[in-house]
DNA sequence: GTCTATAAAGAGATAGAC
DNA sequence: GTCTATCTCTTTATAGAC
């Protein structure tokens, strides 16, 4: 039974190992400027295996960002579902973003790639929308939470407290490439905390300010 | 005398015209996307003429970001500087975005299509990275002037706090084009107000802190 | 300055051998 | 499944006419 799977299992491999080349070369050389030939060259292969596995290009990029996607709206929920407590929280929000930070510009670089090619390509906005979406509920739920916690009258709707925290990952992470002196290391976690604490009203106590 | 000026004014006509065409479809198609024949055609030339007025593809795009990052940095001076109480900021701040809110695809895309480029052209990040300092430097006097007005302390530096504001128009623009239905078409406005009314409401905060 | 023609290289995709 | 060879189209860039 160990080689029952061989066929599929190597299937998968070549096509997983064809997809993470493409990542890396999408986000160095962009998703028009990666040729087949690069692709199937750096995962090992010629261009023989790559039409062997793929219709062509178009459906590796399709399939990569619904790989990805998958795979993200999977971390969300565990990060969100594993931490109990605030901190706890804000604890996995930064591990997260200190790993992200590492490669910075390749990981925002494939992300922008894969989102222009989403902008570009309607039917598969609605793919990169859903994992949004996803991403904005689980902090809606957190934001809701510390409210809650606080007692605090809300100074908006939480999907909207939401929805301004999560678009901050994405515009702080733009400042930080162009700009890392003037953006630090853990800014968006420092800011998500700042915004947290000015709107449940907790913004008096001076004992932990800032960043960390 | 009416003629002295025809021969640069015609290049820079033709430099102009060409540069327009290619901003059109770097939007649509990406920079690399976008062949240096179309661009031509476009604009209403041939091959020969783009080759007579730039080196080439490379030149081109790096004078595009050069030509787009001066412009825009203007816009932001005489936005900041025609308004002079809040209320005459946020209008302007308003018109401004619903003017982008137009075309927001093709223009966050070509936005994102030179912020790509400018990732993989380490010699051309300090001037996109200018024209973001200049953006959050004009954000980060508006806000302490909010603050001073109401004459709360700051619950950060302001600096940091120009640069949540200034990082979520990027952010909620991302949001917006990917899920237009859950991002209103002043999202951007109505974030930076609350969070203005956040910050300036609260109070005993501890001096200055934040990021450093 | 702008055109047409063309060289030279690179792209996506297919066919047939193994 | 993967390789090599090949077809066809597109691309960048140059040359020379006007």
């Amino acid at each position: 039974m160990a080689e029952r799977l061989t066929r599929q299992e190597s299937r998968r491999r070549t096509r997983g190992r064809l997809l993470a080349a493409a990542a890396e070369l999408f986000a160095e050389r962009g998703v028009n400027g990666a040729s087949v030939e690069q692709i199937a060259e750096r995962a090992g292969y010629s261009r023989g295996a790559f039409y062997g596995n793929f219709a062509g290009k178009d459906a590796l990029v399709a399939e990569l960002l619904n790989e990805r996607t998958r795979r993200e709206a999977e971390e969300v929920r565990e990060a969100t579902a594993g931490a109990a407590t605030r901190d706890e929280a804000f604890d996995a929000l930064r591990a997260w973003n200190r790993d992200r930070a590492r490669n910075l510009d390749s990981w925002l670089a494939l992300r922008m790639e894969l989102l222009l090619h989403a902008i570009r390509t309607p039917e598969l906005r609605p793919l990169l929308a859903e994992r949004e979406q996803a991403a904005r509920g689980a902090l809606a739920e957190g934001v809701r939470r510390e409210l809650d916690r606080g007692g605090a009258a809300a100074p908006a709707d939480p999907a909207f407290l939401a929805l301004i925290a999560h678009a901050l990952e994405d515009g702080l992470l733009i400042q930080r490439v162009l700009d890392p002196g003037a953006v630090g290391d853990e800014a968006v976690v420092d800011a998500v905390e700042l915004l947290l604490r000015s709107w449940t009203a907790l913004g008096g106590a001076p004992g932990e300010e800032g960043r960390g």
